[in-house]
DNA sequence: ATTATCTATAGATCTATAGATAATGC
DNA sequence: ATTATCTATAGATCTATAGATAATGC
Protein backbone atom coordinates (compact mmCIF):
# COMPACT_ATOMS: atom_id res chain seq x y z
CA UNK A 1 0.00 0.00 0.00
CA UNK A 2 1.53 3.52 -0.71
CA UNK A 3 1.25 6.57 0.91
CA UNK A 4 0.82 6.13 4.95
CA UNK A 5 -2.90 4.09 5.73
CA UNK A 6 -5.49 7.22 6.17
CA UNK A 7 -3.51 9.70 3.98
CA UNK A 8 -6.02 10.31 1.46
CA UNK A 9 -8.76 10.68 4.14
CA UNK A 10 -6.97 13.17 5.90
CA UNK A 11 -6.35 14.94 2.18
CA UNK A 12 -10.00 14.95 2.08
CA UNK A 13 -10.67 16.37 5.32
CA UNK A 14 -8.45 19.30 4.36
CA UNK A 15 -10.42 19.85 1.02
CA UNK A 16 -13.54 19.78 2.95
CA UNK A 17 -11.81 22.56 5.72
CA UNK A 18 -10.76 24.87 2.99
CA UNK A 19 -13.61 25.12 1.14
CA UNK A 20 -15.68 25.20 4.48
CA UNK A 21 -13.29 28.62 5.03
CA UNK A 22 -13.70 29.70 1.67
CA UNK A 23 -17.58 29.73 1.20
CA UNK A 24 -18.67 31.86 4.08
CA UNK A 25 -16.22 33.95 2.99
CA UNK A 26 -16.24 34.89 -0.35
CA UNK A 27 -19.63 32.08 -1.32
CA UNK A 28 -20.05 29.27 -2.59
CA UNK A 29 -19.88 30.18 -6.44
CA UNK A 30 -17.30 32.69 -6.02
CA UNK A 31 -14.95 30.38 -4.86
CA UNK A 32 -13.32 28.19 -7.59
CA UNK A 33 -11.97 24.53 -7.25
CA UNK A 34 -8.53 25.58 -7.72
CA UNK A 35 -8.76 28.33 -4.98
CA UNK A 36 -10.14 25.55 -2.43
CA UNK A 37 -7.28 22.64 -3.71
CA UNK A 38 -4.50 25.51 -2.98
CA UNK A 39 -6.38 26.15 0.50
CA UNK A 40 -5.55 22.52 1.03
CA UNK A 41 -2.04 22.58 -0.10
CA UNK A 42 -2.49 20.95 -3.60
CA UNK A 43 -3.44 21.96 -7.42
CA UNK A 44 -6.63 21.48 -9.01
CA UNK A 45 -6.25 18.44 -11.23
CA UNK A 46 -6.59 15.85 -8.20
CA UNK A 47 -10.14 17.21 -6.98
CA UNK A 48 -11.88 14.95 -8.84
CA UNK A 49 -10.07 11.75 -7.49
CA UNK A 50 -11.80 12.99 -3.74
CA UNK A 51 -15.03 14.29 -5.08
CA UNK A 52 -17.63 12.82 -8.09
CA UNK A 53 -17.81 17.09 -8.55
CA UNK A 54 -18.18 20.44 -7.32
CA UNK A 55 -21.92 19.78 -6.22
CA UNK A 56 -21.29 17.21 -4.20
CA UNK A 57 -18.31 19.03 -2.73
CA UNK A 58 -20.99 21.53 -1.35
CA UNK A 59 -23.38 19.39 0.23
CA UNK A 60 -20.77 17.63 2.25
CA UNK A 61 -19.98 21.32 3.03
CA UNK A 62 -22.78 22.41 4.21
CA UNK A 63 -23.39 19.37 6.23
CA UNK A 64 -19.78 19.96 7.92
CA UNK A 65 -20.24 23.31 9.08
CA UNK A 66 -23.39 23.02 10.77
CA UNK A 67 -22.31 19.61 12.75
CA UNK A 68 -19.03 22.07 13.42
CA UNK A 69 -21.07 25.04 14.98
CA UNK A 70 -23.09 22.24 16.85
CA UNK A 71 -19.83 20.27 18.21
CA UNK A 72 -18.25 23.96 18.99
CA UNK A 73 -20.98 24.81 21.05
CA UNK A 74 -21.21 21.66 23.00
CA UNK A 75 -17.14 21.89 23.98
CA UNK A 76 -17.84 25.40 25.35
CA UNK A 77 -21.13 24.21 27.04
CA UNK A 78 -18.59 21.59 28.37
CA UNK A 79 -16.80 24.28 29.80
CA UNK A 80 -16.49 24.78 33.79
CA UNK A 81 -17.99 28.07 33.86
CA UNK A 82 -21.17 29.90 35.37
CA UNK A 83 -23.17 30.46 32.79
CA UNK A 84 -26.17 28.22 31.89
CA UNK A 85 -26.03 26.55 28.40
CA UNK A 86 -28.77 29.14 27.14
CA UNK A 87 -26.30 31.93 27.93
CA UNK A 88 -23.39 29.71 26.70
CA UNK A 89 -25.31 29.85 23.22
CA UNK A 90 -26.32 33.33 23.01
CA UNK A 91 -23.27 34.72 23.87
CA UNK A 92 -21.29 32.68 21.17
CA UNK A 93 -23.49 33.21 18.61
CA UNK A 94 -24.39 36.87 19.19
CA UNK A 95 -20.30 37.69 20.06
CA UNK A 96 -18.76 40.02 18.08
CA UNK A 97 -15.92 37.79 17.22
CA UNK A 98 -18.45 35.81 15.67
CA UNK A 99 -19.97 38.78 13.52
CA UNK A 100 -16.12 39.57 12.50
CA UNK A 101 -15.30 36.32 11.23
CA UNK A 102 -17.56 34.60 8.48
CA UNK A 103 -14.99 32.17 7.77
CA UNK A 104 -15.46 30.39 10.65
CA UNK A 105 -19.28 31.14 11.90
CA UNK A 106 -22.61 29.64 11.50
CA UNK A 107 -23.40 28.95 7.93
CA UNK A 108 -27.19 30.51 7.90
CA UNK A 109 -26.59 33.97 7.64
CA UNK A 110 -23.81 33.70 5.14
CA UNK A 111 -25.09 31.21 3.25
CA UNK A 112 -28.73 30.60 3.48
CA UNK A 113 -29.26 32.98 0.07
CA UNK A 114 -27.18 31.29 -1.49
CA UNK A 115 -28.24 28.03 -0.86
CA UNK A 116 -32.14 29.36 -1.31
CA UNK A 117 -30.89 29.41 -5.19
CA UNK A 118 -28.98 26.31 -5.42
CA UNK A 119 -30.12 22.93 -6.28
CA UNK A 120 -33.00 21.15 -4.84
CA UNK A 121 -30.46 18.59 -3.52
CA UNK A 122 -28.37 21.33 -1.72
CA UNK A 123 -31.91 23.09 -0.57
CA UNK A 124 -32.76 19.39 0.96
CA UNK A 125 -29.71 18.95 2.65
CA UNK A 126 -29.77 22.96 4.10
CA UNK A 127 -33.40 21.99 5.25
CA UNK A 128 -32.85 19.10 7.40
CA UNK A 129 -29.17 20.60 8.76
CA UNK A 130 -31.76 23.89 9.75
CA UNK A 131 -34.11 20.85 11.67
CA UNK A 132 -31.58 19.69 13.24
CA UNK A 133 -30.19 22.96 14.52
CA UNK A 134 -33.42 23.92 15.70
CA UNK A 135 -33.64 20.47 18.06
CA UNK A 136 -30.09 21.65 19.00
CA UNK A 137 -31.29 25.07 20.35
CA UNK A 138 -34.61 23.62 21.41
CA UNK A 139 -32.96 21.24 24.03
CA UNK A 140 -30.30 23.79 25.30
CA UNK A 141 -32.83 26.24 25.81
CA UNK A 142 -35.90 23.88 27.45
CA UNK A 143 -38.50 25.20 25.20
CA UNK A 144 -40.52 23.36 22.51
CA UNK A 145 -39.11 23.16 18.41
CA UNK A 146 -41.30 26.04 17.49
CA UNK A 147 -39.83 28.62 20.53
CA UNK A 148 -36.59 26.90 19.81
CA UNK A 149 -37.56 28.64 16.13
CA UNK A 150 -38.01 31.82 17.48
CA UNK A 151 -34.94 31.79 19.37
CA UNK A 152 -33.03 30.84 16.17
CA UNK A 153 -34.71 33.79 14.02
CA UNK A 154 -33.41 36.35 16.59
CA UNK A 155 -30.02 35.03 16.48
CA UNK A 156 -29.73 34.46 12.65
CA UNK A 157 -31.61 38.27 12.18
CA UNK A 158 -29.42 40.22 15.17
CA UNK A 159 -26.34 39.02 13.91
CA UNK A 160 -27.60 39.71 9.66
CA UNK A 161 -28.19 43.13 10.99
CA UNK A 162 -25.11 43.69 13.26
CA UNK A 163 -22.96 42.30 10.58
CA UNK A 164 -24.36 45.27 8.23
CA UNK A 165 -24.00 48.08 10.71
CA UNK A 166 -20.41 49.51 10.34
CA UNK A 167 -20.21 51.59 13.04
CA UNK A 168 -18.70 49.51 16.07
CA UNK A 169 -20.76 51.08 19.11
CA UNK A 170 -24.04 50.74 16.97
CA UNK A 171 -23.32 47.02 15.78
CA UNK A 172 -22.36 45.93 19.36
CA UNK A 173 -25.60 47.25 21.03
CA UNK A 174 -27.77 45.36 18.41
CA UNK A 175 -25.62 42.05 19.49
CA UNK A 176 -26.86 43.29 23.46
CA UNK A 177 -30.24 43.68 22.48
CA UNK A 178 -31.03 40.69 20.25
CA UNK A 179 -29.69 38.63 23.30
CA UNK A 180 -31.82 40.44 25.74
CA UNK A 181 -35.02 39.53 23.73
CA UNK A 182 -34.06 36.49 22.72
CA UNK A 183 -34.22 35.42 26.90
CA UNK A 184 -37.30 37.40 26.93
CA UNK A 185 -38.58 35.11 24.77
CA UNK A 186 -37.66 32.15 26.61
CA UNK A 187 -38.93 34.07 29.90
CA UNK A 188 -35.54 34.21 31.38
CA UNK B 1 -33.15 63.99 -31.65
CA UNK B 2 -34.08 60.72 -32.51
CA UNK B 3 -35.97 57.76 -30.79
CA UNK B 4 -38.82 59.41 -28.85
CA UNK B 5 -38.22 61.41 -25.60
CA UNK B 6 -37.25 59.67 -22.34
CA UNK B 7 -36.52 56.52 -24.44
CA UNK B 8 -33.22 55.49 -23.06
CA UNK B 9 -33.99 55.83 -19.45
CA UNK B 10 -37.25 53.65 -19.60
CA UNK B 11 -35.21 50.72 -21.06
CA UNK B 12 -32.22 51.62 -18.68
CA UNK B 13 -35.21 51.21 -16.16
CA UNK B 14 -36.41 47.80 -17.21
CA UNK B 15 -32.63 47.11 -16.96
CA UNK B 16 -32.85 47.73 -13.38
CA UNK B 17 -35.92 45.79 -12.48
CA UNK B 18 -34.44 42.43 -14.62
CA UNK B 19 -31.23 42.82 -12.93
CA UNK B 20 -33.48 43.21 -9.33
CA UNK B 21 -35.49 40.13 -10.19
CA UNK B 22 -32.61 38.01 -11.38
CA UNK B 23 -30.39 38.79 -8.70
CA UNK B 24 -32.91 38.36 -6.31
CA UNK B 25 -34.20 34.79 -7.38
CA UNK B 26 -30.64 33.39 -9.01
CA UNK B 27 -27.97 35.71 -6.71
CA UNK B 28 -26.26 38.44 -7.86
CA UNK B 29 -22.62 37.20 -9.32
CA UNK B 30 -24.56 34.12 -10.62
CA UNK B 31 -26.56 36.11 -12.92
CA UNK B 32 -25.13 37.06 -16.16
CA UNK B 33 -25.01 40.36 -18.05
CA UNK B 34 -26.57 39.11 -21.24
CA UNK B 35 -29.39 37.22 -19.03
CA UNK B 36 -30.41 40.81 -17.42
CA UNK B 37 -30.41 42.41 -20.64
CA UNK B 38 -32.66 39.20 -21.88
CA UNK B 39 -34.44 40.01 -19.15
CA UNK B 40 -35.35 43.68 -20.88
CA UNK B 41 -35.77 42.42 -23.90
CA UNK B 42 -32.50 43.31 -24.99
CA UNK B 43 -28.97 42.34 -25.94
CA UNK B 44 -26.10 42.03 -23.97
CA UNK B 45 -23.95 44.25 -26.43
CA UNK B 46 -25.77 47.79 -25.53
CA UNK B 47 -25.57 47.01 -21.85
CA UNK B 48 -22.43 49.34 -21.30
CA UNK B 49 -24.00 52.51 -23.46
CA UNK B 50 -26.61 52.18 -20.11
CA UNK B 51 -24.27 51.66 -17.22
CA UNK B 52 -20.46 51.84 -16.34
CA UNK B 53 -20.20 48.29 -15.28
CA UNK B 54 -21.77 45.40 -13.90
CA UNK B 55 -20.63 46.74 -10.37
CA UNK B 56 -22.54 49.71 -10.56
CA UNK B 57 -25.44 47.96 -12.42
CA UNK B 58 -25.33 46.25 -8.71
CA UNK B 59 -25.23 49.36 -6.42
CA UNK B 60 -27.87 51.13 -8.24
CA UNK B 61 -29.82 47.51 -7.90
CA UNK B 62 -29.50 47.49 -4.09
CA UNK B 63 -31.19 50.80 -3.52
CA UNK B 64 -33.76 50.28 -5.93
CA UNK B 65 -34.93 47.16 -4.45
CA UNK B 66 -34.77 48.57 -0.87
CA UNK B 67 -36.99 51.78 -1.92
CA UNK B 68 -39.18 49.38 -3.99
CA UNK B 69 -40.00 47.66 -0.87
CA UNK B 70 -40.51 50.56 1.08
CA UNK B 71 -42.73 52.15 -1.21
CA UNK B 72 -44.96 48.99 -1.49
CA UNK B 73 -45.45 49.00 2.36
CA UNK B 74 -46.26 52.97 2.02
CA UNK B 75 -49.02 51.78 -0.50
CA UNK B 76 -50.21 48.93 1.38
CA UNK B 77 -50.57 51.50 4.73
CA UNK B 78 -52.17 54.13 3.13
CA UNK B 79 -55.08 51.82 2.03
CA UNK B 80 -58.32 51.80 3.80
CA UNK B 81 -58.32 48.90 6.25
CA UNK B 82 -58.67 48.03 10.02
CA UNK B 83 -54.79 47.41 10.59
CA UNK B 84 -52.11 49.17 12.27
CA UNK B 85 -49.45 50.13 9.79
CA UNK B 86 -47.24 47.63 12.45
CA UNK B 87 -49.85 44.87 11.80
CA UNK B 88 -49.88 45.88 7.81
CA UNK B 89 -45.84 45.91 7.76
CA UNK B 90 -45.82 42.19 9.54
CA UNK B 91 -48.09 40.83 7.65
CA UNK B 92 -46.38 41.89 4.57
CA UNK B 93 -43.12 41.16 5.72
CA UNK B 94 -44.32 37.85 7.30
CA UNK B 95 -46.24 36.18 4.63
CA UNK B 96 -46.62 32.93 2.97
CA UNK B 97 -46.34 34.98 -0.46
CA UNK B 98 -43.29 37.17 0.41
CA UNK B 99 -41.40 33.42 1.58
CA UNK B 100 -42.25 32.04 -1.78
CA UNK B 101 -41.23 34.90 -4.31
CA UNK B 102 -37.61 35.45 -3.60
CA UNK B 103 -37.39 37.50 -6.95
CA UNK B 104 -40.15 40.57 -5.71
CA UNK B 105 -39.35 40.33 -1.94
CA UNK B 106 -37.01 42.35 0.24
CA UNK B 107 -33.41 42.09 -0.35
CA UNK B 108 -32.33 41.47 2.94
CA UNK B 109 -32.78 37.52 3.49
CA UNK B 110 -32.21 36.84 0.16
CA UNK B 111 -28.29 38.94 -0.61
CA UNK B 112 -27.07 40.31 2.65
CA UNK B 113 -24.83 37.26 2.61
CA UNK B 114 -23.65 37.86 -0.81
CA UNK B 115 -23.25 41.56 -0.24
CA UNK B 116 -21.67 40.72 3.19
CA UNK B 117 -19.01 38.95 0.48
CA UNK B 118 -18.48 41.58 -1.80
CA UNK B 119 -16.39 45.07 -2.47
CA UNK B 120 -16.33 47.83 0.11
CA UNK B 121 -18.87 50.42 -1.93
CA UNK B 122 -21.45 47.91 -2.23
CA UNK B 123 -21.18 47.39 1.50
CA UNK B 124 -21.02 50.76 1.75
CA UNK B 125 -24.55 51.45 -0.02
CA UNK B 126 -26.03 48.06 1.75
CA UNK B 127 -25.23 49.60 4.85
CA UNK B 128 -26.87 52.88 4.33
CA UNK B 129 -30.25 51.50 2.89
CA UNK B 130 -29.95 49.21 6.28
CA UNK B 131 -30.31 52.40 8.26
CA UNK B 132 -32.96 53.40 6.27
CA UNK B 133 -34.68 50.24 6.47
CA UNK B 134 -34.52 50.47 10.57
CA UNK B 135 -35.53 53.84 10.90
CA UNK B 136 -38.52 53.15 8.35
CA UNK B 137 -39.69 50.76 10.55
CA UNK B 138 -39.11 52.69 13.80
CA UNK B 139 -41.22 55.68 12.56
CA UNK B 140 -44.22 52.83 11.95
CA UNK B 141 -44.00 50.86 15.18
CA UNK B 142 -43.75 54.08 17.05
CA UNK B 143 -40.45 53.06 18.69
CA UNK B 144 -36.70 53.65 19.27
CA UNK B 145 -34.15 52.84 16.26
CA UNK B 146 -32.59 50.13 18.84
CA UNK B 147 -36.07 48.32 18.97
CA UNK B 148 -36.67 48.69 15.31
CA UNK B 149 -33.86 46.94 15.35
CA UNK B 150 -34.60 44.06 17.02
CA UNK B 151 -38.23 44.28 15.05
CA UNK B 152 -35.93 43.95 11.86
CA UNK B 153 -33.60 41.20 13.26
CA UNK B 154 -36.86 39.20 13.98
CA UNK B 155 -38.72 39.82 10.65
CA UNK B 156 -35.54 38.79 9.31
CA UNK B 157 -34.35 35.64 10.73
CA UNK B 158 -37.97 34.10 10.80
CA UNK B 159 -38.14 34.77 6.86
CA UNK B 160 -34.86 32.93 6.34
CA UNK B 161 -36.27 30.27 8.88
CA UNK B 162 -39.23 30.18 6.96
CA UNK B 163 -37.86 29.88 3.75
CA UNK B 164 -35.54 26.70 4.62
CA UNK B 165 -38.28 24.60 6.34
CA UNK B 166 -40.09 22.82 3.68
CA UNK B 167 -43.11 21.15 5.35
CA UNK B 168 -45.78 24.03 4.53
CA UNK B 169 -47.45 23.76 8.21
CA UNK B 170 -43.89 24.16 10.14
CA UNK B 171 -43.04 26.91 7.92
CA UNK B 172 -46.24 29.35 8.19
CA UNK B 173 -46.10 28.20 12.06
CA UNK B 174 -42.94 30.19 12.03
CA UNK B 175 -44.19 32.99 10.03
CA UNK B 176 -46.96 33.06 12.45
CA UNK B 177 -44.73 32.88 15.65
CA UNK B 178 -42.64 35.36 14.32
CA UNK B 179 -45.26 38.17 13.75
CA UNK B 180 -46.08 37.31 17.46
CA UNK B 181 -42.90 37.63 19.45
CA UNK B 182 -42.36 40.80 16.90
CA UNK B 183 -45.56 42.23 18.34
CA UNK B 184 -44.25 40.91 22.13
CA UNK B 185 -41.10 43.22 21.45
CA UNK B 186 -43.59 46.44 20.95
CA UNK B 187 -45.63 45.18 24.17
CA UNK B 188 -48.99 45.40 21.80
C1' DA C 1 -28.56 62.85 -39.42
C1' DT C 2 -28.22 60.99 -35.13
C1' DT C 3 -28.54 57.78 -31.52
C1' DA C 4 -29.42 53.01 -29.64
C1' DT C 5 -29.00 48.37 -30.23
C1' DC C 6 -26.94 44.22 -32.32
C1' DT C 7 -23.23 41.10 -33.96
C1' DA C 8 -18.85 39.42 -33.24
C1' DT C 9 -15.01 38.72 -30.59
C1' DA C 10 -10.91 39.30 -27.22
C1' DG C 11 -9.11 37.81 -23.04
C1' DA C 12 -9.95 35.78 -18.64
C1' DT C 13 -11.72 32.17 -15.83
C1' DC C 14 -14.51 28.16 -14.67
C1' DT C 15 -15.51 22.87 -14.28
C1' DA C 16 -13.97 18.68 -15.71
C1' DT C 17 -10.75 15.30 -17.83
C1' DA C 18 -6.59 12.76 -19.67
C1' DG C 19 -2.21 11.34 -19.23
C1' DA C 20 2.46 12.14 -17.12
C1' DT C 21 5.06 12.41 -12.95
C1' DA C 22 6.10 11.98 -8.05
C1' DA C 23 5.69 9.62 -3.63
C1' DT C 24 5.31 5.95 -0.80
C1' DG C 25 5.03 0.67 1.30
C1' DC C 26 6.30 -3.86 0.12
C1' DA D 1 4.41 -1.83 -7.91
C1' DT D 2 0.85 1.04 -6.77
C1' DT D 3 -1.56 5.10 -5.75
C1' DA D 4 -1.96 10.28 -5.42
C1' DT D 5 -0.94 14.48 -7.25
C1' DC D 6 0.53 17.53 -11.03
C1' DT D 7 0.63 19.51 -15.77
C1' DA D 8 -1.85 20.63 -19.66
C1' DT D 9 -5.89 21.39 -21.98
C1' DA D 10 -10.88 21.08 -23.87
C1' DG D 11 -15.12 23.33 -23.98
C1' DA D 12 -18.17 26.54 -21.85
C1' DT D 13 -19.16 30.99 -20.06
C1' DC D 14 -18.13 35.52 -18.19
C1' DT D 15 -17.20 40.85 -18.58
C1' DA D 16 -16.06 44.23 -21.62
C1' DT D 17 -15.27 46.39 -26.21
C1' DA D 18 -15.32 47.65 -31.26
C1' DG D 19 -17.60 48.45 -35.22
C1' DA D 20 -21.82 47.48 -38.11
C1' DT D 21 -26.72 47.89 -38.40
C1' DA D 22 -31.38 49.38 -37.25
C1' DA D 23 -34.63 52.84 -35.61
C1' DT D 24 -36.35 57.14 -35.00
C1' DG D 25 -37.21 62.76 -35.24
C1' DC D 26 -36.15 66.54 -38.09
Amino acid sequence: MPYPKGHKIKIRGRILDSAAQAFRKNGIRETSLPTIMKGAGLTHGGFYSHFESKEQLIAETCSNIVNHTMDTLQKLMLEENNESNLETLLNFYLSPHHRDNLEVGCIIPTLSGEIAQSSEEIKDIFHLELERFIEFISDIAECDKSTGGVVLSIMIGTLILARGIKDPESSDNILVEGKKYAKRVLNC
